[in-house]
DNA sequence: CGCTATATGTCAGCTATATTGACATATTTC
DNA sequence: GAAATATGTCAATATAGCTGACATATAGCG
């Protein structure tokens, strides 16, 4: 069985106690009996529900990092999405954006505005269409999001143990099993996308 | 190298069309020339960023399921995390569950309040300490939690083949790493709570 | 017995992020 | 020139979080 469900919290530097966790989650188990329900779980939620809370949790602690950078700035969460996929796709129209970040565009401009104000995201007219703006980081925006992407990635890296090929691969078909069988396409077009402006295009001929 | 990042998106139920996508994110592809970075990346972000961007729209996805089930009953994903930290752990301190969900016991309340005035959740004054007001589920409550915990597993039953235990186990030490080191231990000692209360446990004596 | 600490509730006001609906403007396309 | 498209904007609303201040009940201690 799984190291993380069964031994004990002796993982990561130290982890202090088992019976009284460092920080603590406060303690108060048995339940005082005479519960309305079962002892025992009927079907389904035997350790699954381990791995949801695991997800959970994980991803809490994956965008904590960011979170408290941003905070230093003044943005929250919805600057930090605009500019990764910026950084990620110079040159992205609106219609691209929303469709990724899937918010209307009201929300979208909101955040926009204030990116563009702060000189982090610029959007110059489109060549072959005017009526689209296409946006790109500034200097100043690229350095913020590389800020921020490095955070992120070191934490894969850490875990990943630098990523040898197999474990990074492991857990990229993973993740994107996880994600809605409609909408995977899309998650590789993009993908695609952002590897060709990173000039790691292969598929090339 | 994975699939997930190579392969034409053939991965799903008949994925469309790798050009076009299906609901498709437009695409605007050639930077009109005359940006300010360069083609190639520095140093980090080689393709880390990809996985950075699965985790993200793994768990959007994951938590959209809930939210489509959650609306139909008029709640959120706030309430969600209530009725699902009180079934894996009945009984469960006020206390506790604030440091589980780590926001101010003000936020807490005003769903809280919502969760027992619709008679899902029911608070008992503690046995031993009666200032404390201890959780539990009604029927209906564990109902719903159950029908939420029930959309959650199934996709990662979906992806994990339904759970052969390498599989299992590989997802949730990958999931339990990316977890702040810090908090590691105190995620353990919850997970193994709520394992107790599942009468799964056989740590024993 | 009182004093203090703890567990919890509550009022009031603020912020960030999202929503809907309606309407305006520029540009492309047919 | 009309219709469709890409985008911007105003206004109202909801959710989920926050801070600060203050109230109450119970526990624990000397």
């Amino acid at each position: 069985m799984s190291d993380v469900l069964h031994r004990k919290p002796a993982s990561s530097p130290r982890p202090a106690c088992a019976s009284a966790p460092p920080g603590g989650w406060r303690g108060d188990l048995p339940p005082p009996a005479g519960t309305t329900e079962p002892l025992v779980r009927d079907e389904d939620d035997g350790g699954v529900l381990d791995l949801v809370e695991l997800f959970f949790f994980a991803y809490r602690d994956f965008v904590g990092d960011a979170d408290r950078l941003l905070e230093t700035y003044g943005f929250g969460r919805a600057h930090h999405r605009v500019l990764h996929f910026v950084d990620r796709r110079p040159g992205l129209s609106i219609a691209a954006l929303l469709d990724i970040l899937r918010i209307t565009k009201q929300s979208l401009n909101r955040v926009l505005k204030q990116l563009l104000d702060a000189g982090l995201v610029e959007a110059r007219a489109g060549a072959h269409d005017r009526r689209q703006r296409l946006l790109y980081l500034t200097p100043r925006g690229e350095a913020l999001a590389r800020e921020l992407a490095t955070l992120q990635s070191e934490r894969f890296r850490r875990v990943l143990g630098d990523m040898p090929p197999p474990a990074r691969d492991a857990a990229a078909d993973f993740l994107f099993a996880m994600i809605d069988a409609d909408q995977r396409a899309r998650v590789h077009d993009h993908l695609a996308r952002a590897r060709v402006r990173d000039g790691l295009t292969d598929d090339a001929p």
